[in-house]
DNA sequence: CCAATTGGTTTTATGATGCAACCACACAAA
DNA sequence: TTTGTGTGGTTGCATCATAAAACCAATTGG
């Protein structure tokens, strides 16, 4: 088979999730998804892209779980598509995407839109990642461990 | 032209990521120069992919300014490929995909690893959001705003 | 100097993507 | 009830990207 190779039973989870989000679709539907469209046309007309492949990118996130078909909502007959928690949890990666944009991109100028403090209206803090007991920790203060075994593990 | 569209015009800073890092298999390369990888036949044993499409990843990502190429390391004539300052800032959005892919996929015991403290061994924190006077945010709390034009933008 | 390894390129087959056309259904007006 | 319109797709192609394998030049190692 010359499938394109799909990473589903790979055991690093980066991997894992690429196997989810990691074409070239998929991540902008779910960021117009955070923004709140929630029907095919929305969808259709806000990114322009082919009708047939946003019907197959939609029928994936559903099938990861990420986005659900909801029956309605404004009282017509046809169906919606909204995020599950699954799909809302992939924020962070957003923002990754993001502030790396926003911090290593040739042409800066070209970014149309800054995340802010809604309360405050002022840029937020790059994303920090802290051990447990808080302490802010750089790339290299991390490393890999084999996950610990479940006892009892089905 | 029917080629797959790019978003390098785009003005969300996050299709512009997904421009250089989109594909099924530089995010994948990227995580193991993080951890160290160098040269082509290291990436192409590890990774298990074609050599092909490996040869024109690595020249996509020195072209993106995400790799570099390095003469030698250890005397030998061949080059290396590694990371740069553009490249080592991608490590969040590593950590963001294995993050989501720790507390969303649907069988975590298959997941091989787990990202640590170097120091004290225990488990990093989710990835944190925070104002710029240091409160946490969620999703919620965050907003977009158009990005404030440059005085005397060239 | 010979053989194996490294670091690719080329070839060929097939899957994915994109555009356009088509179509079924819902809904509204006549 | 017929007619029309918009929504939400599906179906054909044409083209592009990806993958596996074969091939090949330069670099080592002996």
């Amino acid at each position: 088979m010359v499938k394109r190779t799909s990473f589903e039973g790979d055991s690093c989870p980066i991997a894992r999730s690429l196997d989810a989000l990691g074409d070239w679709w998929s991540l902008l539907i779910i960021r117009e998804a955070l923004f709140g469209l929630r029907r095919f046309g929305e969808f259709q007309n806000k990114l322009g892209m082919a009708k047939n492949i946003l019907a197959v990118r939609l029928r994936a996130l559903v099938d990861h779980g990420i986005l659900a078909t909801a029956p309605a909502s404004d009282g017509s007959a046809y169906q919606e598509y909204v995020l599950t928690a699954k799909g809302r949890g992939t924020f962070p990666i957003l923002v990754a995407l993001r502030q790396w944009s926003e911090e290593f991109d040739d042409r800066p100028e070209e970014i149309a839109t800054i995340l802010v403090d809604r309360e405050k209206g002022r840029p937020v803090r790059k994303l920090e990642m802290r051990a447990e007991d808080g302490r802010l920790l750089s790339p290299a203060d991390t490393t890999l461990k084999p996950r610990p075994a479940r006892r009892r593990s089905a």
